[in-house]
DNA sequence: GTTCGCTACGAACACTGTTCGTTGCGAACG
DNA sequence: CGTTCGCAACGAACAGTGTTCGTAGCGAAC
């Protein structure tokens, strides 16, 4: 970034022992920390301590705490890897990339929270965006509705990156709970959905009648992240084709 | 909180009218401040103030934070009315319905941020649950379909919600700011996309050609957030019945 | 050789959610 | 009627949080 720092930095007598404070090293530890502590925990002042230094020193490089997750946000994003045109037509590769994107953004904890508050604007989001209209377009949708669609496909993203983040956390604190047990997806669904099937048991038929006769539906399995997740897309997408006309 | 007013609340005769402490006075006074001074602003110490009592005392009634915030959303709920089925046939009904959910949820700030970390189960969101399961069932969906497209609707609710709140309150936000300058929603938005467009246009045509191609379409007025959520609801509704066969 | 500019940071401020131990009142019991 | 007991209410405190201020230090420039 910085070429008096960088040729201090590349000179090993003066070298520090760590690395140089930096944006990027600041948005880099926060990521990190982000990964082992959880979206929540991270605090300016564990970002510190990651970087061997006070909190005070990250005021330089980044404003905020939303403005430095809003860079962490960012920086995730960037191994997003773009559909090729080997991947499939338009619509496979839209569907490609939104999963992509999901589960990328999903395995950061909590990190989508940061696109609920505040519209994402940096490089990474505007590539993935760029990419995101374009296949739109190749698929036949109007330039007009294009940007909405734009807009429906993020709010999706983002949810559903949030849907991830939590069977994750939940999956990883059962592990870590039930020691050697193996928990699989399909052990753990199944034990948070019970969580939820007591609520819906216990619910009287006589005030909630289609709960209870589709209380089975609910229940099923099968219902994987994944087999959930790619049928929600599979809906969007059919219904803009479906819903051509603009209003 | 003084001596003397302690004194005279202690005393029957001249006690004031405050309601006395209960889990439904919590709540209420959480969500009139919620109203007030906004989602993040409460706090358990203004609450009890507002209760005119110390913030220990709300945990005979309130596990947690976030279980008082869980209380708020349902208690937020219970002013949605179900569509009547005068109101038209069963995609009326449903549309109707969800709009009313978005209005309500993002007329009390940020309170749809508890739907996202847990999944609410008080009475009242139970009560709309069913709703909408029995309309998507009117509606021809598969029995086994229903739960998946109510999940859909759900995401979309919430994240909708956050979006119509983080517009309001840039909206007060402008008038407190303006002063006597009336700002109409479509001024307000304008202002706001104008930030965004700032962003778009210093992008180089070279790297993101539809971005700028689409420019102009992203600014259409007329984006109104009404016509915008109406838009996306309809998508998902198509797509729901264009997607009818199960996976 | 002195001054300047700027990064780094120790210390502090005003808060936060939550818990502990005590208080005081009303009701039940002898 | 006098005593005891359960329990709601709460004052005070703890361990944190994000953020700011003023100062120290050091390389670069005059």
């Amino acid at each position: 970034m910085t070429d008096s720092t960088s040729r201090v930095r590349d000179n090993p007598r003066t070298r520090p022992a760590k690395a140089a404070l930096s944006r990027q090293a600041v948005i880099a530890a926060a990521l990190a920390l982000v990964d082992e502590v959880g979206y929540a925990a991270v605090t300016m002042r564990r970002v510190a301590q990651a970087l061997d230094t006070g909190p005070a020193s990250l005021y330089v490089y980044v404003a905020d705490r939303d403005e430095l997750m809003a860079g962490v946000h960012d920086l995730a994003l960037a191994a997003v890897e773009l559909p090729r045109p080997a991947d499939g037509d338009w619509r496979a590769r839209l569907e490609l990339l939104v999963s992509r994107l999901i589960e990328t953004l999903g395995g950061h904890d909590d990190i989508a929270l940061v696109a609920i508050t505040r519209v994402p604007t940096g490089p990474q989001a505007l590539r993935i965006l760029e990419e995101t209209l374009t296949l739109l377009r190749a698929g036949g949708i109007d330039d007009a509705t294009c940007p909405w669609a734009a807009d429906l496909l993020d709010q999706y993203v983002t949810s559903s990156a949030l849907e991830l983040a939590a069977r994750l956390r939940d999956q990883r604190a059962m592990t870590a709970a039930a020691g050697a047990a193996e928990a699989t997806e399909e052990a753990m669904t199944r034990a948070a959905r019970s969580e939820l099937d007591a609520v819906y048991s216990e619910l009287p038929a006589a005030t909630h009648p289609t709960i209870h006769a589709l209380r089975p539906a609910m229940t099923t399995a099968g219902r994987t992240s994944h087999t959930s997740a790619a049928w929600k897309l599979g809906v969007i997408i059919d219904g803009l084709l479906a819903h051509h006309p603009q209003p």
